[in-house]
DNA sequence: GCCTAAATGCAATATTATTGCAATTAGCTA
DNA sequence: TAGCTAATTGCAATAATATTGCATTTAGGC
């Protein structure tokens, strides 16, 4: 929920302005990796307009809260889940049809750090991404 | 080696131009991510100059190919080990000095792939990466 | 409603990436 | 070893993406 998201901004200290909620609708509402420039595009298409330099500032302080995350293999945003394991980040992402979908299992995430601190790697973040076919596309 | 990776680049059909080893060589000496415009800087300062554009297209190949890696959270570029799983890319980055570091585990990897394709996604790629501290920097 | 710090928009600029085409080169063949 | 040809590179232009400083606006406390 975009309420969510604005109260734990709020919560940091940081406004709930206009531009903040149209972004966090806008990464919400399309539930697929944007770009800065897609999510002007997008606002545009309903007639609203940012500025691309406050997108850009927008999505870093996301980012920074973990609220947003930068997909790392087209570097486009997408909406975290609120839900995501704390430093762990696994997205499944459709080669298909762009459907991007978070998930979370702390049992996976345990066993990749461990195995990470066996090789002396002390893991403070952890990033999966996992290209591929959703179900729908697959059965095509 | 840089033999190993001409020698695949050879078999797949490819040329092994200069501007290839040199692009190899910088990859594989330098050891951690590289933007294609540090690329071209390393090689300048060693009196050999290549065009940007030909370092991009050169290291297209070369993720293509899974020679060279697109590292996912910085867009930096780093020759991937030959020995990893196919489609399988784990990588632990250093917050602190930059180093990077591939690792392979077959069963970790399995074990991520049986977990998306319970959720119903059938993996291709998969991409991990680990920021953190390496030992050495971890100990200071 | 007023005030102030925070946030936005704008303009300029920097950085990164892509394209078409002419010039060059790797590697095959004689 | 020289010549041939397709592949590759370099160059110039341009497009796309990202950043900065500063004037203007706005959220939220009073």
């Amino acid at each position: 929920m975009v309420q969510d998201s604005i109260r734990i901004l709020q919560a940091q200290g940081y406004k709930a302005t206009k531009p903040r909620k149209l972004v966090f609708e806008v990464l919400e509402g399309i539930g697929r990796p944007l770009s800065p420039y897609d999510i002007q595009d997008i606002l545009r298409a309903r007639g609203k307009h940012l500025n691309h330099v406050t997108i850009y500032r927008t999505l870093d302080l996301l980012c920074s809260l973990n609220l947003a995350h930068k997909v790392l293999s087209s570097g486009r945003f997408v909406k975290c889940s609120l839900a995501a394991i704390e430093g762990c980040h696994r997205f499944m992402i459709c080669q298909q049809c762009g459907a991007i979908r978070e998930f979370a299992d702390k049992q996976l995430c345990q066993e990749e750090n461990d195995f990470a601190r066996n090789l002396g790697f002390h893991t403070e973040h952890h990033f999966s991404e996992f290209s591929g076919l959703c179900s729908q596309c697959y059965s095509k």
